[in-house]
DNA sequence: GTCATTAGCGAAATCGATTTCGTCAATCTG
DNA sequence: CAGATTGACGAAATCGATTTCGCTAATGAC
């Protein structure tokens, strides 16, 4: 019943071939003929099926996007990702398959390369720096293209796109220290994520290019895992002796955490203490007061992923990195030092 | 390089066919040879092509996920209902490919379902009832099972699955009442939608069952598809004679949106003005008040999406038809009427 | 001991496209 | 005008699995 490539060849009187390469515009056919079957395609209105095709070419046309992290803790920005790595994708006529759950299993990522389901793949949240190169050399050994996002990956072989988390801690520290502080508090994460490392060179060479001391104590590095480690960290800033004037915090929603914890403490965000975050999630616009926040595009970002990704699949030797601008939105969260 | 069946088959001295057997637990093949057969699959970490596996079982397992509007307008919903989705998917080894951009275009969808490059789609914001009830029928004649999301399509043979808009609106209006307050405005959206109908005659409802007369003045329907239209529909109910001292907005965004205006006018929420809206996106758990709204909850909705779909692609003839109890989020943002 | 079953396996067809290669006629070359 | 080239098309192989069908040997029935 349904229709195939053999039924406009009958209905044209030619060979199957014929209409074949008639439709992907093989040179090989006369312009008549392409006329005649390309009508003929759009009056029953026939579509190649993908499978048959797919294992003929041996190219899907499909990418994956696999999310190496807990879904729920990475929704915004997947919010923003997956349609910008939709729209671009779209325009290169690929369709982009989901891969949620194989995070940290080498099995299964090795089973979808071996499938051959997609051409490349996304990898979104990689993990720290040598489980990702061993997930590289793992993808590139089973020749599946691939770019990793939204971390620098420091390692020659292997493509990603990032944002600019040292210019955007740097920035936003520099915009701390224009209002007047002097104790600018840091929260870090644990140590293996290069954005960590980033930021903190960031934060640190401001500091240094004000002329303001380095202090240990105004640094404290939060236990992600735990799960209101957002309290604990809030509260390990303001149990220091000279508690900072102003804190980073390492992600918006810690900050925004932050915000709540501050005002159910009496503490006025931002005269008696400056709160920022990192990444601009859309929430951070609409808390009271407004969210100082470090911007990345995540729809920029998925744009720019796919068309790496395009490049690799084409055959592209080099690897890509890509390092995208950030930019600082100042709200209403941050203001002047208390003097 | 790539192994296929035949290397296994080559391997074990038997043919592709008792491998393909093996691997799919058919019963005649006797338990040494699959045992012998497995041993050697995962030895070499052989990996079925899905093409082939697809072209010739006619069947993708893939599901599709079609968004039929524009896709930063619904991102919220779709952060959360893309997981829930994804996670059922998961479990049935289904995978889930995106199709962001096919709204509103027949060709594109007939398109789709001939390639067969998936088994069924989940369409998440159908078009008016007329225009969705037409695409239902496609989908029907080109034999592909579908789901619609999250509304209600008053039509028999129609499968979709919805939370009970009717059932929020009418708990968020008497929530109101007992607050004390008798004029409450109510926004409407243009009359296309289902979702504005059950959610008006929820309104009504409780409004009846608490003796308050209906009035049309506190009712106005905004132009969602004009830019700013948050802003004008605000104004308009300020602009009453009698304006209300409770408004019900449509989304969370515009109430959101209604927060700021508030403010920006000197208007103080609750105590002047409650304000809520629908949807309980995660931004509204976050806005100075908290917003009040009604949750559904798109990830249960996705699983459940997925469950039917399960039924349809299996054979189900009856069309599925769920609605979700919703639930109120009583927050800041509502207090007891001015006196 | 004979005949009907059954269990287990393999050969070959099949899914529906693309690609390679060969054929034939028309055109060009000198 | 003979021979080389080109243009347009078709036959058949191919991608890599699954499924059908037939065969053989082993088991069972009586």
């Amino acid at each position: 019943m349904p229709i195939t490539i053999d039924d406009i060849a009958t209905r044209l009187g030619v060979a199957p071939s014929t209409v074949s390469k008639a439709l992907n515009d093989r040179d090989d056919v006369s312009a008549r003929t392409k006329q005649r079957v390309k009508a003929t395609v759009r009056e029953l209105g026939y579509q190649p099926r993908a499978a048959a095709r797919s294992l003929r070419r041996q190219r899907s046309d499909k990418i994956g996007l696999v999310v190496n992290y807990p879904i729920h803790m990475v929704r915004d920005f997947l919010a923003e990702l997956i349609p910008g790595i939709a729209a671009r994708a779209e325009e290169s006529e690929l369709h982009l398959i989901l891969y949620t759950s194989m995070a940290g299993s080498p099995e299964r990522v090795k089973s979808l390369c071996r499938s051959r389901e997609v051409d490349g793949v996304i990898v979104a949240w990689p993990p720290d720096f040598a489980e990702t190169v061993a997930l590289s050399q793992l993808l590139s050994r089973e020749d599946m293209p691939h770019v990793f996002l939204p971390r620098r990956v420091p390692h020659d072989c292997v493509s990603y796109i990032a944002a600019d988390h040292a210019q955007g801690a740097r920035d936003l520290t520099r915009h701390m220290i224009d209002l007047g502080h002097r104790r600018i508090g840091f929260e870090r994460l644990p140590e293996v994520y290069e954005t960590d490392r980033d930021r903190h060179a960031g934060y640190r060479q401001a500091l240094d290019e004000a002329g303001i001391a380095y202090r240990a104590d105004l640094v404290a590095r939060a236990d992600s895992s735990q799960p209101d480690y957002a309290t604990r960290s809030f509260e390990t800033f303001l149990s220091r002796p000279q508690p900072p004037t102003a804190i980073l915090f390492f992600t918006d929603p810690v900050a925004i955490r932050a915000l709540s914890l501050a005002k159910e403490r009496g503490i006025r965000v931002p005269d008696d203490l400056s709160i920022a975050g990192f990444d601009g999630i859309m929430s951070s616009g609409v808390t009271e007061p407004a969210l100082t926040s470090v911007w990345q595009s995540a729809a920029e970002m998925g744009r720019l992923a796919v068309e790496s990704l395009l490049r690799l699949i084409d055959g592209a030797a080099t690897p890509i990195q890509r390092t995208l601008p950030v930019q600082l939105l100042a709200r209403a969260s941050t203001g002047d030092a208390a003097t």
